[in-house]
DNA sequence: GGCCAATTTGGTAGCGCTACCATCCCGGTT
DNA sequence: AACCGGGATGGTAGCGCTACCAAATTGGCC
């Protein structure tokens, strides 16, 4: 006589234990739990009821073991506590909360080759979906995403080759517009600060670079950047930096919003005044932009939105209709304040 | 004769290819790749070789099906986007990324039912450890956390009671030490402000309520408080009701940074001198607190190594060496600057 | 030299679920 | 009345891995 295996912890009901309670096939149960169109009303109403009687719920690991597709959705970002991912992760997780969906996520440090690695430790998993941070991955992580047999979003930015589907902005239209922007109020000597210096802010950087040389008014000297990660202490120590560099700095638009915070903060402690004497212009438009005094000018984009239109996206593809539209543009939106109201 | 089933996408090498490559059994290919010591040298080395060249991975699913202890920690927090959690699930990753543990995070929102849910859909994965914020679970959802049968961490505060084990520190000593402070300052209409009101922000409530009252100086009017998701623009709005209902305040404990910060722009845009006609306190001690103008006292939490220290002791209970101390108090630091320096 | 314990290796039998295919039943055709 | 197609249901055979136990090998000791 075989004695029944005890090797699972409470001996949590399994598929079986519902079939024999509702009198039916093991795989009848399996398919009105997934596909209930499949069974008829009655079947249906029985198996619900010894459903519920024994609180069943099914293993994911063993569906995904059974079905060679994990209901998972691999995330990989750069960073947990830079607000801008922490919100694009948020409307990610909302967006798959009504799911069957779980959420694998992945913190790639700013790295290539952890994004490479945590791709590698994803894959096995046969995950329903990617979503990853950027469109800079190294090719061993292009293919990566290319076999990995599931919809890919790239996030947070567009370009021109999509693994598979993008949701994101311009990052270089979004550095142009905010120094436009601030050119047009009559700035001259406005200089680029940008701490971290990731592939959006070079991008960033690039659009500063390529409207003040519109305008003529490009000066290597007025750029002042370090790989060093940003915050609003960093904000404030490469402000001066910036200013013992070219006294007559008239302006700084900045990487992102801790780092002119940090400019604010600096102006205020040395008696600067905001925007007469220096105009500041931030990016991402964190909520305390409006609030400070003066309030900052910042670029606002988009992130809850892009975290729950990647999902919408990925669900739409692994439904079968894939969107006609692979590269979406969630676009940018210059919040005009007061520290660049000259 | 039985064709090969192709039902697995791209075919990767399963256990069994090894196994055959190495010349042994699949079984001590398992064992090399789990316990090493308890395989020959020369054997592990083979297998290695074989693993290598065939690019195996282990499918955790099946992995986790066969061994019915899937190699993932639960983490539930009430909010991603909160700065505070953000660097206890940072320290959390952190941590666990050299290890084979994955994580399921999860977001709460603040709720106690969404909390129940979450270890509904954690408790079935067999995770080898939860770690969830706060101490306040529902009955329900502490039934379930003790029945996980695997280590569990209650993380940020400490108190009476653990479930299994607890890191953290105690909110109501660190509105206590805060209020005191400003006590000490010379400061006596002191008001309380704070927003979402979770069960940590009412324990600093609390402490500044004992703190007030053992002074002789407590007033209700000076409590304000709102339900309302905490930010910077709030805390400014929050402000100004107090300022509105009680003229003569002269001090405020702030909740968090968030609403600190919103204070310290209302003060600016008012031209309220900080720190002599108003003090502020605020809780977290984020980065930008020592840089902003002027400097915001605060009380230093170390977000970052609760949630290291949350996953070492997880660890440790997994490898069958529980810590003696189950409940670890990781204290907290008053930052004494400019803002409340009368 | 023989015996026993310790160590190393392997075979078998599932873990809980679903893909695939077979079966059954029904009403509609010829 | 025999036949057929289509929808509902079920049986079988794994998915890739590991727990359990058995077998083989080694080494030490009397």
């Amino acid at each position: 006589m075989i004695k029944p295996r005890s090797r699972r912890g409470g001996g949590r009901p399994t598929i079986a234990d519902v079939a024999r309670k509702a009198g039916v096939g093991a795989i009848t149960v399996s398919r009105a739990l997934r596909e209930p169109e499949r069974v008829s009303e009655e079947l249906r109403r029985q198996i619900q009821a010894a459903v519920d009687e024994l609180g069943y719920v099914p293993d994911p690991n063993a569906r995904a073991l059974a079905s060679a597709r994990a209901e998972v959705f691999g995330v990989l970002v750069p960073s947990l506590t830079n607000n801008v991912f922490a919100e694009v992760v948020r409307g990610i997780y909302d967006s798959l909360s009504d799911s069957p969906f779980r959420i694998q996520l992945g913190n790639t440090h700013y790295s290539g080759l952890e994004e490479e690695r945590l791709l590698q430790v994803f894959a096995p998993q046969r995950p329903a979906a990617l979503i990853v941070a950027g469109i800079d991955q190294t090719p061993t992580s292009r293919k990566l995403l290319e076999n990995a047999g599931c919809p890919v979003v790239q996030v947070m930015e567009t370009g021109p080759d999509p693994v598979d589907m993008m949701v994101g902005f311009s990052h270089l239209d979004g550095g142009r517009a905010a120094t436009e922007h601030l050119i047009e109020a009559g700035y001259r000597r406005i200089g680029f600060i940008g701490a971290r210096m990731d592939p959006r802010s070079q991008r960033r950087l690039a659009g500063y670079r390529a409207a003040m040389e519109v305008a003529g008014l490009f000066d290597p000297r007025l750029v002042t950047t370090t790989p060093v990660p940003s915050s609003v202490s960093l904000g404030r120590e490469l402000f001066r930096d910036a200013l013992a560099k070219v006294p007559t700095l008239d302006a700084v638009f900045c990487n992102n919003d801790d780092i002119a915070l940090g400019v604010l903060f600096e102006c205020h402690r040395a008696s600067i005044d905001v925007p007469k004497t220096i105009g500041i212009v931030g990016f991402n438009d964190l909520d305390m932009m409006q609030v400070a005094f003066p309030s900052i000018t910042s670029v606002r984009t988009h992130r809850y939105e892009i975290g729950r239109r990647a999902v919408a996206m990925a669900l739409a593809a692994i439904a079968g209709n894939r969107p006609e539209q692979r590269v979406v543009d969630l676009g940018f939106e210059l919040k005009r304040r007061e520290s660049s109201a000259r």
